[in-house]
DNA sequence: AGCGTCACCCGGACGC
DNA sequence: TGCGTCCGGGTGACGC
């Protein structure tokens, strides 16, 4: 499931691809879109989405939150992964594989496709994208984002941690795995309610957060199951998906819990008790 | 208002 | 093989 990481290491590998593959998606025109599941395109009808998007080029590529920006000659493309969703960048040669939900091609023979087993991912084209993105909490990897500020970001809330630090509108761009190997990072149970966390506490909070993404980043991303491939963080994680196995800290048995209807990974030995 | 819980959308994986 | 259940990101409904 992409989060922050992941999303980040698809938008870099489409503007700088380095497989065999090589050719940026920024400077290319699209000649015409495919929208192969309606249901893919949000707010605008999928024939609307089609003719709105033929003619337009791509100017730039970046990233808010897990969402990917496509800034357009006149609107924006924002696209966002969810659980199961990919990008492929390709010859128009190249056979459309089985879950391809939406193709884009450009007129110098390449095409975008949108991949999506679980069809939770959503295409918008839109000319005021901050009508999406500025809902959406800080970037956790941003100068602006201080131990300071996230300390009165946490004194403001009374909620459970793991589930506050999951919420977009909070921080942008942490998802179930990432969470996990934070809280484990930084000793912090994910049921301790956030306005119960001492300066110092949050500090080390925030310094997890920062390096679990950041090593996420540096691995390419982590690679799940069906969902995207190309990352091996999966290789190095502390608690996530390792109920049973050791924890790499202290060797105690690492337990499944579920906080908020999500499966989470604690040792209960370095994340002490709920406040 | 703020918080927690639940249902929903999907299909692959898994257990029986 | 085939059925039922689980899982998860984000949203929206609901109740407290």
């Amino acid at each position: 499931m992409p989060e922050l990481p992941e999303v980040e290491t698809i938008a870099r590998s489409l503007r700088e691809p380095q497989g065999a593959y090589s050719s940026s998606v920024v400077g290319r025109r699209v000649s015409d879109a495919e929208v192969i599941w309606p249901r893919t395109i949000a707010i605008m009808d999928a024939k609307d989405f089609e003719q709105r998007l033929a003619g337009q080029t791509i100017t730039a590529l970046t990233r808010r939150g897990k969402f990917l920006v496509f800034s357009l000659s006149t609107d924006t493309m924002l696209i966002h992964l969810r659980m199961s969703g990919n990008l492929r960048l390709e010859s128009t040669d190249t056979p459309a594989e089985k879950h391809d939900r939406l193709l884009i091609r450009f007129e110098n023979g390449s095409r975008m496709a949108f991949n999506d087993t679980r069809k939770f991912g959503r295409v918008w084209l839109t000319d005021n994208p901050d009508e999406i993105l500025g809902e959406l909490g800080p970037e956790p990897l941003e100068a602006g984002f201080t131990a300071e500020h996230f300390f009165g970001m946490l004194q403001s809330r009374s909620r459970q941690l793991k589930p506050l630090l999951m919420d977009q509108h909070f921080l942008a761009g942490m998802g179930n795995i990432y969470t996990d190997e934070a809280l484990h990072t930084a000793n912090t149970h994910p049921l301790t309610r956030s306005d119960r966390l001492t300066k110092t506490e949050t500090e080390r909070l925030h310094t997890a957060i920062r390096s679990v993404l950041r090593e996420g980043i540096r691995r390419n991303g982590a690679s799940i199951d069906w969902a995207y491939k190309g990352g091996e963080f999966q290789n190095h994680f502390r608690v996530y998906g390792r109920t049973g196995e050791p924890c790499p800290a202290c060797g105690s048995d690492i337990q499944r819990i579920v906080v908020g209807q999500r499966g989470t990974h604690i040792c209960p030995v370095c994340q002490k008790v709920a406040k």
